[in-house]
This record gives C-alpha cells, sequence and structure tokens, in this order.
DNA sequence: GTCTATATTGGGATAGAC
DNA sequence: GTCTATCCCAATATAGAC
C-alpha cells in the first residue's frame, strides 16, 4: 500500500501551504493549477483528487493560512498584552512583510477578494473580524479604546502594507510604514521598534 | 470623410472611460477586450486601432480616471481648504463609493496593481503622491500636520473602501466608515457629515 | 476606423493507465 | 493518488474586406 491514509491529508496541507504562498503574491487569475502542483512536486492531474476546482483551492489555502496564522493561535494572556501586540504590529509594519514574507491575507489580496465567490469572501470577513477582536482583546487591557475603534487602526496598518507593495521607491515605503507606526503609538500609547 | 480627424481622439477616451468602469470594479484579468468594445458599441477588432495591448488599456484608463478625478483637478484656494477636503473625504468613507460609484484606483485596484507592469505602478504610485500631497495642501491650512504624517490617514481611508469591500454585512461597513470618519475628525480638527 | 473572420495560446477540467 | 494524454473553451491578437 503506497498510499497510507494520513498522506492525503499531509498532501493536501502540503498543496494548500504552496497554493497560499502563490496566491497571495500573485492573486487568484495569475497562479496557475499547474504550478502550484510543480511547486510540490507533483503534475497537473492529481490535483482533482484532492479539490472541486481552482475556486476551493484558493479558499482552502486563504482559510489554512488565517488558521495557521500568529494572530488566530496567539493565547490570551492579559499579562503581557501589550508586548504581544507590540511585536505583531512590528512585524506587520515592515519591510518584510511589505516584500512579501508571511504575508497577511487582508493586505495582499484585499482587491482580489472582493471578486471572489461568497464562501471566499465569507473566510475574509471573518479573518478581518478575527484581527479586529485579537488586536482589541490586547488593546482594551491597557487603553481605553472601544471595539469599533481598532476597525480604523486595521485599516490604516492593512491599507500601510497594500498601498507600499506597489510602491517602487524604497524611501516611500519606509515612510510610509513610519507614518503608520508613529499614528498607532499615539492612538495605542505603546513604543514600536 | 467619414471620420473627421477629433473622432479618433473621443472615441479614445470614450474607450479609456468605459475600460476603467469595468477594470476598477473587476481587476486587469477578469475583463475581456471584448467586453470594453461592446461597453461603447464597438467590437473587439477596431481596438488595436487604439491601443497596443490590454496592458497599455489598462494603463490609459487609470491614467486618465487619475487625471479626471476631483482631487486632481481641485484647484488650491486656501480659502475653503477646510470645506473642500470635508467635501472629499465625506464622499470617500460614503457606502455609495464602497458600493462602486466613481471608485478610487487606489481602493479598488490596490492589489491588483502591484502584478502590473512598471509603468502602471508609476502611474499609480504618482496618484498616491498627488492624493497625499492635495490632502497636504488642505490640513496643512488649518493643522500643524506634515506632509509625512498625512501618509497615514490616506493609506486608513484607502484601507477603509478597500476591506470595506469585501464585507457582505452593511453593518460592518458602516462601522468600519464610521470607525474612520471619527479618527479623521480627531487627527484633523474637522467635523464629518 | 471599423467590421468579420481566423490564427494561436494558455489553462481548467476530464479520461484512463498504473 | 499520481501520472500522461487529451478535450475544450475563453480570450488575445492578427488579417483582410469595406
Amino acid at each position: 500500500m503506497p498510499y497510507p491514509p494520513e498522506h492525503k491529508l499531509a498532501r493536501r496541507q502540503q498543496i494548500l501551504a504552496g497554493a497560499y504562498e502563490l496566491f497571495s503574491l500573485r492573486g487568484f487569475d495569475a497562479v496557475t493549477i499547474d504550478e502550484v502542483m510543480n511547486h510540490c512536486g507533483l503534475t497537473r492531474g492529481g490535483f482533482y483528487a484532492h479539490f472541486e476546482n481552482k475556486a476551493e483551492l484558493y479558499r482552502e489555502a486563504i482559510a489554512q493560512a488565517i488558521a495557521s496564522s500568529k494572530l488566530a493561535k496567539s493565547v490570551q494572556s492579559q499579562a503581557c498584552a501589550r508586548e504581544r501586540l507590540t511585536g505583531i504590529l512590528n512585524g506587520y509594519l515592515s519591510l518584510d512583510h511589505v516584500l512579501g514574507n508571511s504575508p497577511c491575507p487582508l493586505a495582499f489580496l484585499a482587491t482580489d477578494i472582493a471578486l471572489r465567490d461568497g464562501a471566499t469572501r465569507q473566510a475574509f470577513a471573518e479573518a478581518y473580524a478575527l484581527a479586529n477582536r485579537r488586536v482589541w482583546e490586547c488593546a482594551r487591557t491597557f487603553t481605553d479604546l472601544q471595539e469599533s475603534d481598532v476597525l480604523s487602526l486595521t485599516a490604516m496598518v492593512v491599507g500601510t502594507v497594500a498601498l507600499a507593495r506597489s510602491m517602487d521607491s524604497k524611501a516611500l515605503v519606509e515612510s510610509m510604514l513610519a507614518a503608520a507606526r508613529r499614528r498607532l503609538e499615539a492612538a495605542l500609547g505603546i513604543v514600536l521598534d
């Protein structure tokens, strides 16, 4: 028996991880199933043993990326809330992130998602809700912000990274990241860097 | 002579306007040349009398949309700077805008642009620079903000609209817009609505 | 400049051997 | 479950008549 039962699941996860890498950087249309499969040493034919179609692949890839993200897995301990939030925001507003290292789906697929089906948009909306919730859970322990106040802060960091990605001037990107940092520091009473 | 010299230019502008409508809502890949041409009562064959290829159409459509935007054409009169800025921000952070009426390329194509060629990204970067400049020119007359401080505010409004577009819950969209409004009011010392 | 073909390619999806 | 081979359609781009 060349394929033990757990093999298929592992392979699925592997395909999804590779697919997210490609989709997050290039969007739905520009990535082919061929590429995704070759990316983990397989061929296109085998794809349909794992997924119904390309849309399902995209949706599941994003869902897995969200579920395994730092923010989703971060435990809620009030103790070091400020430090955890500072760390997350520092990583988010970094040149590394803008260049595509562990990209956040919200920033990298913001306008790509609007074109997809309802189930995919639903997964995305939940990711946004989760991000807000997690940031607020941290922030509320040391600020008097309401949960709805956090919406504009997450939109700002997401917007900054999304726009920065299309700017060719490194100096401008640095300015944008710095501006977002300053505003977060003022809004949350924290020190980044 | 069925085609006077000015006819071609007018037709080109007409094609560009229609193209921007489609591209801004659905991105580069999902729009076909066929659709763009049919949209102004023409057929695909004639397209290449006006443009080299689809990439040029996209680039020029965005460039024309930017050049003819409210922000680009707004005259700088210090007199009513506050009122002009308030009006622009009100329109930007509206349900109407999120639903796609006179869409801003920054918000609607943020992640689509990152995948395009250098000339297109260049046009986009200039639009962002222009938006910042114009907002700052207004804001500086009644606040002590630096030009670089405006970067985080434009990123916030762009991010808010870009994300709101993918949210199916109208209540959530309203909350996001309201949150962005509140933060602008606090940062600029203005009253929206 | 605009039309009606048509050439051509890329890529999603399927069939069937192993 | 994975492979190779194939079908098939959509869409860019071109050719040539008017």
